[in-house]
DNA sequence: GCTATATAGGTAACTGATTACACAATAAGT
DNA sequence: ACTTATTGTGTAATCAGTTACCTATATAGC
């Protein structure tokens, strides 16, 4: 891969974007997968909302989200799937589904969170190695991404933790080590 | 869109750089679209490859381009039908079907240069707008075209451009304004 | 030269999102 | 109350990409 978007500047930028989004995404997939947790990235934002700000309806998660409701309820379903949330008629207007946490879905919360910990730390490792603006920092975070890929980044880190457990959270529970996959 | 997102630093990243990447991708192509000039935005970068690289493989270019060979096949058959490509065998390699640039092909440029002239510095002044690193760049980017699209954006610029033309880019002919659309 | 392996590219099935459309419930105007 | 417009949801069709698999050609080892 030998680039040829960063002559570009800001053109080509939603194809890079969209690249990078996908490997991250794809990747981020692995992470979960590996750790056995039941849980699919692309959950995040409607799980964390949920989370954050209570029971929602489907449009209300489109419009706070900023995406199409058909996508929300394809999400909302697989939710409902995995028990993590179930759905209700709101009683004062029946048209709406408000999908809220089970208590499962929201003990899962602690089960995440470790995760997330550590996917926020390699993201920020990552990112803190750019500086200049948002095309620069993006152009060097690809690059960087290109010499070693999030995943052996994530999984380096998850080893060193596991070595010198200095946070506390015990990763190796909840991450079985695939050393030599 | 209430922005959940932002109060989580690099995780749920992915999701951002897909919703960012999806809505440039999409304007983008009501830019082409309107413009009239035959040309989808997810050819830019083999388009662009082929231009500046020359004749290449399918797979050359799914390399060169960090993509999947199938993604490019695809591609390449859609330059090849929009004749703004053609293929031929490689003699010394018989597996080989190299891409080239239709002289009508390498035409277009001149009618796709200044519509990337003007995508390339709205998205230039998008992203002047930021500062700090990476993430801030991003959220910064993201809240201006929350609150004017980016396609406003160029539109309003194309629309001043066409007023006061001092760049010498015949931006009208090739732009038709829709003011009122 | 002959067999085994690697590489190029084409096709199929799947994924995750979108837009367009249909339908039920609500809200608004009279 | 009655008609009309709006809103919430669900479904179908579409789209751009992926992985998995297949075939044809090249290359390497003997």
């Amino acid at each position: 891969m030998d680039d040829i978007f960063e002559e570009l500047g800001a053109l080509g930028l939603s194809s890079r974007l969209k690249r990078l989004s996908d490997n991250l995404m794809q990747e981020s997939a692995r992470i979960y997968e590996r750790a056995g947790i039941g849980f699919q990235p692309r959950w995040f934002p409607v799980y964390l909302y949920l989370y954050r700000r209570g029971p929602t309806s489907i449009t209300g998660l489109a419009k706070g989200l900023g995406v199409s409701h058909p996508g929300i309820n394809k999400i909302a379903n697989e939710l409902i799937k995995a028990r993590l949330a179930s759905p209700y008629r709101d009683r004062s207007d029946k048209r709406k589904r408000v999908l809220a946490l089970t208590s499962t879905g929201r003990d899962k919360f602690s089960e995440l969170e470790p995760l997330w910990q550590h996917i926020r730390e390699t993201f920020q490792a990552v990112i803190d190695e750019g500086d200049g603006g948002f095309l620069s920092s993006l152009a060097l975070m690809e690059s960087s991404l290109t010499q070693r890929t999030f995943l052996e980044r994530y999984t380096d880190r998850l080893d060193e933790a596991a070595l010198q457990p200095s946070g506390g959270v015990r990763t190796t529970a909840i991450f079985p080590q695939p050393r030599s996959a």
